[in-house]
DNA sequence: CGATTTTTTGAATCATATCAACGTACGTGG
DNA sequence: CCACGTACGTTGATATGATTCAAAAAATCG
């Protein structure tokens, strides 16, 4: 399971990883399972930890005063999770970070982590790296939520996401367009007969 | 207006800035003023500058297939511009950004930003904490649009950045919280009564 | 001052939400 | 392995919020 994560630190980077280095990743972070619909965060609380997705689908998620779950975000194999907000100020989340499927995590603390960047260049590096492709990810769903109708933004999750489609319930991915599940349906039953 | 940048640079990072490196950031950085709706890029063109604006207001939009504009970020004093993903992948850009008002601009080309970055220590944590509250901001807009309704949002704009509307006609904050014109002055009536 | 841009208002229309009901699939315990 | 319960998806009817188009009013600029 840590050969997943220095595999995926070594794509994402340039400087090479030395065997001391690894070791270093290897302590810093701590494995950790879930179960379905376990939270790995809730609202409230300090996100202490950055995770790394081994194996499994999460999503990240706020809550309205109506009681209406809002998704903002979903993870899946290989991706990284946490509330970027809690973990980098360590303030309370707005947000409920829980699995969807049984989820196999490596985590490490905010001070290890610090620490680690420090040690590790290549740890620097994808640090960027993923900070410069969440930046321009997210304005593209900005761009999108704003300019697009429910349809294309459905299509065009089709199009960029597929595997969120077959991995998440359809309701879930309504939320995650900011549409109602009722509308969704009507627009993959209108897009189909296109 | 070098000082400007010096200091914005010092106060966002915490390593000192040395003599030589302060000589290293006015050489790397070119002045440029636009016009009053002069474009600093053009949807098709490579981002080739990364541009600390020193004075003035700007706004980053796309154009939809029915001629609407659709604001995704507006900067003014002391914000940096640029199409992040035009910039660092150097390709064409989908956006346009231009000038609302008279603009004064410190401009660095890619390979001068990147040497620029390894020479300066305190040029890399500044960019580290822009990536850091950008992404922060990011997660916070798609959330504000995905769970709110128009009013709300036009509200939350009016608490977080009540400068954008001094600075910008209301028909562009109307674009930037992706309601119509109309709706946003339908919404402000309605707001004054309460 | 006239010209242009911006904001407001009204009326018609459209997209999406909401509520309620029903059908379906799935997984779990007996 | 079946039956039951819960979660998920679909459909219809209605309500609502926002858009569009057109025109007038107000503000801004040279």
């Amino acid at each position: 399971m840590y050969d997943i994560l220095l595999t995926y630190i070594s794509q994402r980077s340039v400087t090479p990883i030395t065997a001391e280095q690894a070791a270093l990743i290897r302590d810093a972070f701590k494995p950790k399972k879930l179960r379905k619909k376990q939270y790995l965060l809730q609202e409230g609380d300090v996100c202490k930890y950055l995770s790394f997705m081994v194996k499994g689908a999460m999503r990240q998620y706020s809550i309205d005063e109506k009681g209406n779950e809002h998704i903002v975000r979903f993870g899946i194999d290989q991706w990284w999770m946490a509330d970027r907000e809690s973990f980098e100020m360590q303030t309370p989340s707005r947000y409920n970070i829980d699995a969807w499927e049984e989820t196999e995590l490596l985590q490490v603390s905010r001070p290890a982590y610090l620490s680690l960047r420090d040690a590790v260049p290549a740890v620097m590096e994808m640090t960027q790296e993923l900070d410069k492709r969440g930046s321009i990810a997210a304005q593209k769903r900005i761009q999108a939520v704003i300019s697009y109708t429910a349809e294309e933004r459905y299509l065009d999750l089709l199009k960029t996401h597929p595997y969120f489609l077959q991995r998440f319930p359809q309701h879930m991915i309504a939320s995650y367009l900011g549409i109602s599940a009722e509308t969704l349906s009507r627009i993959r039953k209108q897009a189909l007969s296109k």
